[in-house]
DNA sequence: TGTACATCAGTGAACGCGCGTTCACTGATGTAC
DNA sequence: TGTACATCAGTGAACGCGCGTTCACTGATGTAC
């Protein structure tokens, strides 16, 4: 039985690895949502896994990099849809349709290593940690490096000599790491609900760099509380 | 002689605690950009400093609390620049006029505390060391936060409801990251030479933001070597 | 100006802690014949 | 199918290291009279 059904190209010591990394994986950020990324020791991860200490570091080269091995085959997908996108696009609509792309792709291939809902949790975990947030900010520059190159190279731009690439890049960046953190505060921490914060802040990209914010009344209702705009009065700031 | 000069509002006791921490300071900062954040111990910092181990947690907390002492006073004045800027003015204005304006004044009172020179290759350390680099990325969005509300305020508008103000800080950072990143791997550390620079890499947010890029030679221009554009070639990229 | 006392910066030494490494070893999986 | 050998995942125990803390203490500065 056991035969049957796992025999195939990798073999048995190489389905094993996967198992113990896998434990090892889920551990880690079971332990890191319910009692913290401090108090988690790599100790503690290695007993859940019921491994020796020395395991763990066969697998993951520290405790940073458990903590985000998840969040790395999220970025790729990301990159992978940049990639993808029509060259002749404005890039700043490639990066946001990208996003729209892959975050299915992304829910799935993350659900195939862990519960999707763990990832998700352990995102608010990394917003409330000091030494996550920080590590995960470093990360996520030098994932916006390479996407600047990806741009650049499609535009056949040069990035050291136009500044384009990687501005319009850290700017839409930026906007995504305001809206992670307001996301990983409210109570809806799904990733549909991260989707549309996104996608409204966005959308204020434009007026909020724009002149004089009180002679443009009409981006201004857009993301204040405005009694007179029926259906839902502030689209992207439900709770 | 001692007595003549040095009387004044701080006591004698004032002013020996004083000189202990500018000891402190100065020793580490030196010693991190001579040879490396993690190569330098605490340890290092109090011998060199000629006081014990336990003195220098008497004035810092951690070891990167001195490593940011002086950004910490840096970033105040900067809060404050922007503070002062008009309320009607547009806030991209606000920020980038607050950045010119705050130049300088910054510059005078870093030297008070540390020589000026020592600050900026500190600053090249900084982007060098990932656990510094990240350190660093952390404290900026707390400061973008802290600056949000002060946008929000003058503007009378509520953080929470209305994405712009957080937006555009959000955006106004990302630039300086970048721009602070490329300033480091240059020759040319000064002060003046990041003003330039990010003074040009903001003229560019508009331009890498709008639609096709390649219809908008105007602003290609701007960020591109360009033979024909008398003066100088690239303003913002030299070296 | 001098004495008595209070405050508090600085000390020295030892410790707790967790990350990550090193070493010599065991036993399961894979492979050749 | 069985035997001999090679590979390599996992082990256990000990260690190095640096950050940051704790303790009981000294001696300089500040203050009251």
């Amino acid at each position: 039985m056991n035969m049957a059904d796992t025999a195939g190209p990798p073999g048995l010591r190489e389905r094993k690895k996967q198992r113990t990394r896998d434990t090892l994986l889920r551990s880690a950020l079971e332990l890191f949502t319910e009692r913290g990324y401090e108090e988690t020791t790599v100790d503690d991860i290695a007993e859940t896994a019921d491994v020796s200490q020395r395991t763990f570091f066969r697998y993951f080269a520290s405790k940073e990099e458990v903590a985000f091995f998840v969040s790395r085959l999220a970025e790729a997908h990301f990159v992978d849809a940049v990639r993808r996108r029509p060259p002749g696009e404005a890039p700043l609509d490639s990066l946001r349709q990208a996003l729209v792309e892959s975050w299915s792709t992304i829910g799935e291939a993350v659900e195939r290593l862990v519960p999707l809902e763990l990832h998700m949790r352990f995102y608010r975990v990394i917003e409330s940690t000091p030494a996550l947030l920080a590590a995960h900010l470093r990360r996520a520059t030098e994932l916006e490096e390479e996407i600047a190159l990806v741009i650049a190279d499609r535009e056949h731009l040069d990035v050291e000599a136009d500044p384009r690439p990687r501005v319009v890049v850290a700017v839409f960046g930026a906007v995504m790491r305001v809206t992670e953190r307001i996301w990983s505060t409210r109570d809806d921490a799904g990733l549909a609900a991260l989707r549309d914060l996104t996608a409204s802040y966005l959308d204020q990209v434009g007026p909020a760099l724009t002149g004089d914010w009180r002679s443009t009344p009409g981006a201004e209702r857009i993301g204040r509380a405005d009694p007179a705009n029926g259906t839902t009065p502030q689209p992207m700031i439900e709770t």
